[in-house]
DNA sequence: TAGTGGTCTAGACCACGGG
DNA sequence: CCGTGGTCTAGACCACTAC
């Protein structure tokens, strides 16, 4: 591959430009969540670089856990279905250190029109539509977490609050199956507030008690953010885990 | 280098072993927080492997943030005391979007015995030596950070209420360049809590008020727990800030 | 056995920093 | 100018998976 002519990147080093190209095709759909990718060699042969030039491309797009490499199977585009990814965003656990079990209950699920906030957030114009769904999530039958989600109408139209209720398992699955819509990063601002009425009835605790507000920007290829949450946790049994390198 | 009689890793891939020696040589202060190590040439050269297969140690230990490489210059150990990883660990941030700046205030500073909690965490025995240090962290005149810290004794031996107070500049440059303690990673549990009378008088608001406590375990090379924090942040107008991945 | 990713090597050349 | 890390290549061999 030559350093001028090139479609996607204009410069900088080749592998750089092959990360571009890979994250193209996956913006594009044209591997999907859970496939495969071509192999090493095949990819080398269509960029018409060597084998360790596709391998560093990867090793970063792995490094970034946009890609699964699986020695002796291939390398595979990531998704939220899988086993152990189901929950990768949720930073909540028990006190105890055991497996945090959430039920949902979804409460609603409106199509309404954006305020200025969540339009900024979200990188619409104010009076766009946008769907908003509230649920609680209970552990052992004791509601543990109150969120409120944002979700622009253009992508995930059609959302009902039927398809949520049917649904078992984290709804970036959901996500994914059915508006192919896969979530890459996420960012989180946290605060301790009080329980005002309406939190204390969602999650049974008094009112004035102390929960931890989580708002979270989710994004897609791209760093297009396709997700606001504004979550309420109650922290009396369980904590927010975090780890600092 | 031959794949048996080695030193420290026994098997596994040879970069994993250069990996360890190398780490070996950081627990050891062969290589302080600031200095550069060898070239990769010299340590090809030291270890009997290729050029390349150094390389792939070191990327390793950079994206662990333990080495910073500089095109042209070398490869040095991490240090908390370069700009810009003053406060590489602190995720508060205001909530306009601005640098936070922080002036300490320490309260105490005593020599005590460990209790079984903190004797746990720092993998101690209860009735231990330990230090414990309270201080207030406070933004354009403001109160905002509560914070307690446990250290183990024989570590720290010697650090007193002056040498904090004479402090400018992060806890963690201060334990690298008097205690040859250098931080390479912490663990955060977050919860929200009410003040109480003395939390309320620290950070000057109402009993009552909703608070961020945040407890860090952090670690020095070979995943040694050496201080623990237990603090309290005023989130009124700033946030705890996080990325996921 | 064939195909995948994983390791290791040796050598060429580039890009940056500093004397 | 030299020495550093950064990129790229070509080829050999290993380790794992599946048929």
């Amino acid at each position: 591959m030559s350093l001028i002519s090139e479609p996607i990147a204009s410069f900088s080093p080749l592998y750089e430009q092959i990360k571009a190209m890979i994250l193209a095709s996956l913006q594009a759909s044209e591997w999907l969540p859970g496939d495969a990718i071509p192999s090493e060699m095949e990819l080398a042969a269509r960029y018409a670089v060597s084998q360790g030039t596709v391998r560093k491309a990867i090793d970063e797009l792995a490094a970034q856990n946009l890609l699964v490499r699986r020695q002796g199977k291939g390398t595979f585009v990531a998704t939220h279905q899988e086993e152990g990814w189901q929950y990768r965003f949720l930073r909540l656990e028990p006190d105890s250190g055991e497996k945090l079990q959430l039920k949902n209950q979804f409460l609603a699920c409106e199509y309404i029109k954006s305020d200025e906030y969540i339009a900024h957030l979200l990188k619409l114009k104010a009076g766009d539509p946008i769907i908003r769904i509230d649920r609680v999530q209970s552990s052992a039958g004791r509601p543990i977490v109150f969120e409120e989600i944002w979700l622009p109408e253009g992508r995930f139209k059609g959302l009902t609050l039927n398809a949520l209720n049917a649904l078992s398992g984290p709804m970036y699955a959901l996500y994914e199956g059915e508006y192919a819509t896969h979530m890459v990063r996420a960012e989180e601002k946290i605060k301790a507030v009080l329980a005002n009425d309406d939190l204390a009835q969602y999650l049974q605790v008094p009112v004035g008690a102390a929960l931890l507000s989580v708002e979270r920007v989710a994004f897609t290829y791209g760093n297009k953010p396709v997700e606001i949450r504004h979550a309420r946790y109650d922290t009396a049994d369980q904590h927010y885990d975090n780890k600092l390198n």
